[in-house]
DNA sequence: CTCTCGTGCATTAACGTTAATGTCCGGCCG
DNA sequence: CGGCCGGACATTAACGTTAATGCACGAGAG
């Protein structure tokens, strides 16, 4: 799998006795060049194979063509989707990705941001850890164009692409308490992020509006475990020992709205243990409409995430700041998230027998 | 988020009334240097925030310090653990990952091994999409180590990483087998990559030394179908589409296997709506021990992939490559999966009581 | 005292590309 | 016929870094 190292601009001007200007302007299409000697070219190039350093291009060009995309975790279905949008889109505009997957460290997320830095990326998309916002303002320092995903880091006043989390946690709430429940529960992950605080906002809003009461308690944290080795998903486990706990408490709530669609798979467990049916017993609400969701007995009711649109959205964003220079006014998109209604919060006997229930 | 450019060496050399060699000697901790000069430097690069430019670093150094990474579909849970696994392991020895998402296009995959060329990738890890293997061909011709991830491509004689998928479907054949299974059906992707053919090649080794039978229909092809943007794991519905027509044909296999644990989902549907128990009426095995799986009602027994190792492995390969140049006999390293044995399978009336149903 | 050697830095060259100037030459115009 | 213009190419410089070589100076040995 070796033998002849790459040829160069020189080599192909050399064998054709051409200055190596000459070999670059034929070959990129610029016009200075005789329709005989570019054919020249051309033919010598596809025939050695030439193909250009980018690196050497990139250098004296001032621009990498590279993307850098910093992730927190692939095996989250909302961010491997994401992956593909974004990779699909960046490389339509010719851009290559440079990918980072900070595992929820801020260790790792500050050398990530270094590394994007040393190799002059062109901009980078960003789901922050969300501890500190040091690495990012850094890189927007030297002005390199930054888009924050899913997590938004205000005092930084970049532009930022996400879903409405606050509307979709309110679409749920709202649509359980439609279909009759009176008293819910949410279950969200322990982590210091936007992404949940609107979340709970959303619920609070909609408990509100319908004159509920919103006890201590309705909030319920779910510790993260982080792995050593590579981020896995063994958020259903957790969700899964505290939906135990809550089911051992005295009254159970009418419906639980939990923060992904990974926590329902642990709060189906328990309930299936207790012996509750799922949504005689108790309504469940997820979040994310991950690829299983649609396919579990019974199927989930869940919000679903935009995850390609806002992948696309901040690849947009990205090289629109990358083309104009930075936005006086940073653009905040906040992508409208949409409930999918299924069986998890189908009332068991309908009450009035005017409406047919709503297909697909 | 703008202002002022970055600092290079030269700024430094200047304002220290240095030579920029001397500054880059002082700073990558060449010797030849003196203390006092070296700590002015050290000072003045901290104040300013130097950052080193990769290109140019790249560029006369020869390499970039970069790896390839080229998979199929993020949205399939094994490769993105995979994705989590190789960048970790790069990033620990110091490389940076240039993703490309082919979706199974061949097209995208010419192109990705092109501009992974033109990058000047120290190595790649590519899980082809197998239809030709004259991209990475190309690759490899140039001097690119390249490692192949879970699919072979034999007649490119390159150092490959994978799942022993034969041995996989072997396990989860026998197991049903052992279990009771008489006729077993497997469903698997009508993709036609090794990983398939490998997998249907355990399950007739099973069956043969069982001297169970293999009629014809005894292999059922799941159609794959591509979105038009981002791949996104439509794989449930077709498997549910295909086993509805399965369980349709009069008699009912005892056991079905399939190729990936998202088809266990379409399978469990079309099997509740039938009215079908499972294990009780028929057995499922999936293939791949996704996240949710061990949460699925009834819990799904599945061959479990070490992603993690494979990915690792992969790194390791390529970096040993990248170190001592192509070895002379590429090593094929196949990684054994693990059966993990759930409800799916478990016979719902132990048949002697002298041993206890095995735990966890 | 001279010769040699090593220390500490400067100078030069190189990586492969693109951009900015130079130069030659043929043809056209006045 | 002289001057001028522009086409087609060459030459030079630059991007920011590292490696190879050059050079001055002081110390130690004979």
């Amino acid at each position: 799998m070796a033998q002849g190292r790459r040829h160069t601009l020189r080599d192909i001007a050399e064998t054709l006795n051409l200055s190596v200007n000459t070999v670059s302007r034929a070959l990129s299409g610029k016009d200075g060049i005789g329709d005989r000697t570019r054919a020249l070219v051309r033919a010598e190039a596809e025939r050695v194979g030439y193909v250009p350093n980018t690196l050497a291009r990139s250098l004296v060009l001032g621009s990498a063509m590279t993307l850098g995309l910093v992730i927190t975790n692939p095996s989250n279905p909302f961010y491997a989707q994401l992956i593909s949008g974004i990779e699909l889109r960046a490389r339509a505009h010719g851009y290559s990705l440079l990918l980072v997957v900070t595992d929820e460290s801020e260790e790792i997320e500050a050398r990530g941001a270094e590394s994007l830095l040393r190799s002059s990326v062109s901009g980078a998309i960003v789901v922050p850890v969300q501890g500190r916002a040091d690495p990012w303002r850094r890189l927007g320092g030297v002005g390199v164009p930054t888009v924050l995903l899913n997590r938004d880091l205000p005092e930084l006043g970049y532009p930022f692409v996400g879903t409405d989390n606050e509307l979709g946690a309110y679409q749920a709430t709202a649509h359980a308490i439609a279909r009759g429940a009176r008293s819910i529960v949410v279950l969200e992950e322990d982590l210091p992020i936007t992404t949940i605080a609107n979340r709970i906002a959303g619920f609070r809003r909609a408990m509100t509006e319908a004159g509920l009461p919103v006890p201590r308690g309705s909030v319920i944290s779910v510790p993260t475990r982080r792995l050593e080795e590579a981020a896995l998903p063994w958020q259903p486990e957790q969700a899964y020992r505290v939906a135990r706990r809550l089911l051992r408490r005295g009254t159970l709530p009418d419906a639980v709205v939990v923060g992904n669609d990974y926590f329902a798979l642990g709060l189906y467990r328990a309930l299936h243990e207790h012996g509750l049916k799922v949504p005689a017993d108790m309504m469940v609400i997820g979040f994310g409409d991950y690829p299983f969701s649609e396919f579990l007995q019974p199927s989930l009711t869940t919000v679903r995430l935009p995850a390609l649109e806002v992948g696309s959205t901040a690849v947009d964003l990205l090289l629109e700041q990358i083309a104009d220079g930075p936005a006086e006014e940073p653009r905040r998109q906040l992508i409208a998230p949409t409930l999918v209604t299924r069986d998890s919060t189908r009332p068991p006997i309908p009450e009035s027998r005017t409406r047919p229930l709503d297909g697909h």
